[in-house]
DNA sequence: GATAGATATTCCTCCGGGCGCATATGGCTG
DNA sequence: CAGCCATATGCGCCCGGAGGAATATCTATC
């Protein structure tokens, strides 16, 4: 059942930001250990889970990973992932998560290929 | 993070059969028991999960115990719920899953209420 | 109050997944 | 090609949850 496969991957918060996050559009990992705030590890691992389990691809771009929703994505996922964004409107960290992104495009470069390292060399990702 | 109780609870087969089930109303373990075609541990321990999980209410009637979805469900839920719902309309199991309990309702007796053993004291559920 | 029926709970085993540390990989740059 | 950067992977640990067999609990009935 495509479905329990859907929800094996929501069941996890990390995950769930990720998705969320990448409603938006694509993102390379870098920008997601900035915006949740968690290790290089746990994104990286988070981001397979979910390539393997097919919600998302990844193509490189010179030195990183960027990483969006797959393209033809079924009816299930398109919904549960419209229903997802619904339900994150309500969520204090989804809703971070977001204001952090719309910080990072803008103080940062280019909405979408430009990737992290560009603007501020020294102090680059506040960690 | 509500969301994610929430889809701990979706992310298992037979949970997603209950919770399906009781989008069409109330139902007793062994209307489950007969639907789902699995034993009844499986299905009384998956229900004591939903249950403790703030998904799914529970009251005695009589010597049986009817299963119901929370009264006050969130906006989460309710959205998830509908979520599934048009989800499901494409997958055969679901469809299964509905037919019997049609069929059930039809041929047994009464639609909510109405327990088991009512109309074939003999054969009772066929397993 | 003994018994039967419906359901819950306990105990066990097994497995997948989450986490972190350390290390590997693959591309870029000097 | 040496070294750096961004990212991925392997390993070990731990935990929760799934499944099933046996048993307990609660209710109705005689």
């Amino acid at each position: 059942m495509e479905l329990i496969r859907i929800y094996q991957c929501l069941c996890d918060a990390t995950r769930l930001r990720i998705l969320h996050l990448l409603t938006q559009g694509p993102l390379c990992v870098c920008h997601f250990q900035a915006i949740l705030g968690e290790p290089q590890v746990k994104v990286s691992k988070h981001l397979g889970y979910l390539k393997r389990h097919g919600l998302v691809e990844a193509r490189r771009e010179g030195n990183w990973r960027v990483y969006r929703l797959v393209r033809r994505a079924t009816r299930e996922l398109q919904a549960n992932l419209a229903c997802l964004q619904d339900c994150a409107r309500e969520e204090p960290r989804f809703r971070r998560d977001l204001e952090r992104l719309r910080r990072l495009r803008t103080n940062g470069d280019d909405p979408s290929l430009a990737c992290c390292a560009k603007p501020t060399p020294a102090k680059a990702v506040a960690r």
